[in-house]
RNA sequence: GACCCCAUCGUCUAGCGGUUAGGACGCCGGCCUUUCACGUCGGUAGCACCGGUUCAAAUCCGGUUGGGGUCGCCA
């Protein structure tokens, strides 16, 4: 049997970093098994479609690498792939259910369903459909159907008995039919609800794993009821546990943390994001923890998929973020890094590459290195206090002396020699001529060029940066500080 | 509330009857060092609780507690 599994969002705006999980166990397992991986827009609510919607999902899928071979786009056996464009399909099965007494015509308005629901509440009992159409003879529905009266088609729950099912993750689950609602197979304005939809769609794509959300699990008996109604093959299913934002939230766009766009624009790498993901909820039986896709392919099954719910770590992501950012050649950093720059640094006349250099060590998402440079355009405003440094003990006095002569040694370099093996030979020159510690010198020129306690990069790195110029006038600045 | 599910360091997790309960992030400390960071070495911290089964329980069973999911013409 060949692995099919599919993918299926609603288009609802953007693309929630705990389906994009769901999402790449479903590619894993297709790709690891030979498979195929399927995309299928579930766009059945028309209310809340979302124009442009189809195109973040499109997008993200193809950045992050999850590519698939059968979806609305690039077509296939099983099309149309969009399920409003399935229309007809859905109807034609839901009659079928008629026809074989799993389903009925129900022509209840939504005034007589809430005071149903309202009076069943005030009673304690739980909500449920009360069956009131299910008794309506093939000649009373024809009649109210040619009244104009709108209808939906419910599905049929048998009043007893137990239906079992199993899911992979979870294992075996039984419920009592008593507890089952019969819900709404296809609504009044023909188009199915996911409860019939993913059924119907699943089997007709040959669907051979049904990945998903937990959400789906206590759904699932109704969903094996249709199946065997229609004398289908159950699926193997694989239900997700979620994502949570701590131990009660689950992590949601409004946290303002759930979006994968969100963490690309603060500079996460995709790279990273889905090995994150992919560690969130699912181990690979050793203790391994970074995984580029193609590895994840090779490691992943079923097994290794948890059962309880999994907080979102910020915390580990950007951990993770900055191994593959440090990982990277420092090419591949700067032209990462060039955009976050600019963010802070105006100035044209900057070596970028040293820039990148100086921040690829310090970097755990992209995002952190517009702070790191704000000293670079203008010096800021520092107390001379800043110049002590208990730990290399420099004072008031050492720390004249050698802004005086480093201003000297720096002076005497010509503009084209400013570079970084230039600068470093001469300050070293100069903490070897005084005889002092490194610090002694480094340690003042650092706090001179930047007016900062913390810059990424010491004095020599910085000294470059700022260019000649630039650098002479700090110096001169904090020799007058200390004078 | 009813039904279903889940439960190991703060977090992600390994563990499938006998382990000094392992790893990772975080945190703390040492080293390295030109500040910070990187790197490196070390440390901190956990089987929710109560019963039972067993020679032996984090592992099996029951209950309690806590948490999650579902109860829509949403998916």
């Amino acid at each position: 049997m060949t692995v099919r599994t599919r993918f299926a969002p609603s288009p609802t705006g953007y693309m929630h970093v705990g389906n994009l999980r769901t999402a790449l166990y479903a590619y894993l397992l297709a790709r690891k098994h030979n498979g195929v991986f399927i995309l299928r827009i579930e766009d059945t609510d028309q209310e809340r479609e979302v124009a442009g919607a189809v195109d973040i999902i499109y997008h993200t899928l193809r950045q992050v690498g999850l590519l698939w071979d059968e979806g609305p786009d690039v077509g296939g056996p099983c099309g149309p792939y969009i399920q409003s464009e399935r229309k007809p399909i859905y109807r034609e099965y839901a009659d079928k259910l008629v026809e074989s007494g799993h389903a009925y015509y129900c022509f209840c308005d939504k005034e007589r369903l809430d005071m149903m629901r309202k009076r069943q509440e005030a009673e304690g009992k739980q909500p449920k459909y009360d069956g009131h159409c299910r008794t309506l003879s093939r000649e009373e529905r024809e009649e109210l159907i040619a009244g104009g009266r709108s209808w939906v088609i419910r599905q049929r729950i048998p009043d007893e008995g137990m239906t079992t099912f199993k899911d992979e993750v979870f294992g075996e689950i039984t419920v009592e039919n008593a507890t089952l609602d019969d819900n709404v197979l296809l609504k009044s304005d023909g188009l199915p609800t996911y409860n019939f939809a993913n059924v119907v769609d699943d089997h007709l794509m040959g669907i051979s794993h049904v990945i998903r959300g937990i959400e789906y699990l206590s759904s699932s008996p109704k969903y094996n009821l249709l199946y065997t109604a229609f004398g289908w093959e159950i699926p193997k299913y694989v239900h997700c546990p979620p994502v949570m934002r701590d131990a009660q939230k689950k992590l949601s766009k409004r946290d303002g943390d759930a979006s994968y766009q969100d963490f690309i624009d603060k500079g996460y790498l995709n790279e990273a994001l889905i090995n994150y993901l992919a560690l969130l909820g699912w181990n690979p039986g050793n203790d391994r923890e970074k995984f580029t896709l193609p590895e994840l392919i090779e490691a992943f099954s079923i097994e290794g998929i948890s059962r309880s719910p999994a907080i979102f770590d910020p915390v580990k992501l950007a951990w993770l973020n900055g191994e593959y950012l440090r990982a990277l050649t420092p090419e591949e950093f700067t032209a990462k890094a060039i955009p976050f720059i600019r963010k802070t640094v105006k100035r044209e006349d900057v070596p970028l590459p040293a820039i990148a250099a100086v921040l690829h060590q310090r970097t755990e998402k992209l995002s952190d290195i517009p702070p790191q440079l704000d000293f670079i355009d203008t010096l800021p405003a520092y107390s001379k206090e800043l110049f002590l440094h208990k730990k290399s003990k420099t004072t008031f006095e050492n720390s004249l002396a050698s802004l005086r002569a480093a201003r000297e040694a720096l002076a005497a370099i010509p503009p084209e020699n400013w570079d970084h093996a230039t600068l470093h030979a001469t300050l070293m020159g100069l903490v070897e001529k005084l005889g002092v510690k490194n610090a002694i010198v480094l340690w003042p020129v650092r706090v001179a060029l930047s007016g900062k306690e913390f810059t990424p990069g010491g004095g020599i790195e910085i000294a470059h940066i700022l260019g000649k110029d630039e650098a002479l006038h700090r110096l001169d600045a904090g020799i007058e500080k200390l004078s």
